[in-house]
DNA sequence: AATGAATGAGAATTCATTCAT
DNA sequence: AATGAATGAATTCTCATTCAT
């Protein structure tokens, strides 16, 4: 048991690099044997094909991120205070764990249409609270979705640029209130 | 004598709509050539692998889609006009031929770290008019690559979410003039 | 009619001197065409395929080699006239048309099975020259067979060296004399 | 777990004996594996390509046929029993592993070129000999490399005619003893 | 006669997965 | 649980040959 979920962390680790690094489909089961420093054979004892362990390593990561988003919004009362901690957050697991947010963000595409809505979802969680702070009448009226999608635009672009590492260089955590500041200025119609 | 354009716009349109359905990696050759009529070593008379095929598609509607912008922002006297025009273009673009320009912003990430500054790119497009915008004091003054980001941020998740196809459903032109409020408000600071 | 040989002369050169350069399997006929400056599909009106391209190369130049031979021979008196003329040949010619000669040599263990015994065969005209001295009084007796294949193998292999060219570099015709008197050293048991 | 050498023993074999028989380029890759029973993939855990195969085939056979010259070579004291020692070796070899060296024989010229000072070399090991020979005063002053060329054309042409199988039927190691002869005859000038 | 685009059978190679150890 | 040799289906790519012009 100690040694069966070491290995399964060193694999999770491993393939989550060389994912983002060459994509799903130019990684190869030895790619991440020999960078896991793990048989061939071994892989599958911990995930039943590739494309599995590509599905969970995304869905996994994903739930946690709509779950953490949730219980981060719930702890704030005004729904400015909701989205700001919203986007801090974002910036700063994307700082903490670069590989983890840069592969959801690559692959979501390639997913999205599989989740079910019982998923937490972190679209779905930044769409609750801005529709309930229209409801509550501290954002102006406006499509939900738009707003939503314009709200995540404009985190997630700076992040692709990041990720991409050419124009944006500073840390994401000190973007957050800028972002945060933006956000309003769109919302308020 | 047989004249290959015709071939090898099949070959381009089938690919690109391929690709795009079902990834790259997903849609072999064999894929393309039943599609496109053509026999399997057809292709290779017009792109020297599926590697090169991919690239070509990227670069040649990248580079265009550059040009255009340029072309459009030049058209135009103010930054708000400028920006109004381009983030248009773009939606219709989308409408237009959606393969082509989703085709451009699912597989960006792979391609863009290959791009010399000397190929015409929408991204610096952007930013060129909104430097331009702040140097003419038509926009406060304010971090460039930031604010870029922003802007195509506002425009890309809109149509990201369209591509998806879940959320947004309205024709993108109808969005332009919200997105372009947006942007507004977004670069007033 | 012109035009026709002149096309088919470039084909030959042309694809003999890839053969030899590349090797047989390994020289597309892209490759010939494109040295030969014509088109793939105009190769067809000159040979019907790639095998009987080869093929005919080697045979032609192959009953020329041994009818020469035979002139050669018979055009002199004693057997070491006899020989030695034929050696002086087989030098000179390597001399004058080095691709030529280089393809027969290389290529012979291909076609040798393929041979029947009406084509005029460079062996067996050394072999008839030596059977002849022999029954002559003019070498001493000896496996008539064995004595053949000495003989070439003497003159073969100093072109054989030559065509590596990393051994021997002076033309073969300055070596004619020295492999003449090593035939007779050889045949006089 | 499975043990890989007697898998690469049988691919080694089974490739000598096909490109012997039917020429490398006529050889493919699933003709080896079924010849050999194993699947197609197998044989790419042993040799990263077909190409790389047919060259470590020969440059490994290459080198232990130049060692074991080299060694023979030296356990003689005079010129005579080198050459005499180092040709029945060589007959020898052909007859006890007639596709080896007939897969040495025939695509030696592919290869040559690629060759590096280092790589033990029978024609550098029969000139060696010839060379100290001639030191010694036991062998006549004359050009090395014409001696060498010449010598093992004797050897040579003869057991080209033994694998084309026409002429000369008898075991090579039958005829060692007049080839001995006619390498001295040769080298007395 | 010549052209060169198109064909498609066949070859090499890859790689996820299995399985004997 | 772990290993890594073996598998073989699937894929990319090649190239001799055909054929419309």
């Amino acid at each position: 048991m100690r040694d069966g979920s070491r290995t399964r962390e060193k694999i999770d680790r491993t393939a989550i690099g060389l994912f983002v690094r060459k994509g799903i489909a130019e990684t190869t089961i030895r790619d991440i044997a020999t960078e896991a420093e793990i048989a061939e054979g071994t892989l599958y004892r911990h995930y039943p094909s590739k494309e599995a362990l590509a599905w969970e390593l995304f869905i996994e990561n994903f739930k946690v991120l709509g779950q953490k988003l949730s219980e981060i919004q719930k702890a704030q009362q005004g729904t400015r205070e909701k989205l700001a901690a919203m986007i801090r957050y974002f910036c700063s697991v994307f700082e903490k764990d670069s590989d983890v947010f840069s592969y959801l963000f690559l692959v979501r595409h390639q997913h999205m249409l599989k989740l079910t809505p019982r998923v937490p979802n972190p679209y779905l969680v930044f769409r609750a609270v801005i529709r309930e702070g229209i409801a509550r009448g501290e954002v102006p009226k406006q499509d939900i979705d738009v707003a939503t999608s314009m709200v995540m635009g404009l985190t997630l672009q700076l992040i692709d640029s990041r990720i991409l590492g050419r124009r944006i260089q500073q840390p994401m955590e000190t973007l957050a209130d800028t972002i945060v500041a933006a956000v309003y200025r769109v919302l308020s119609v």
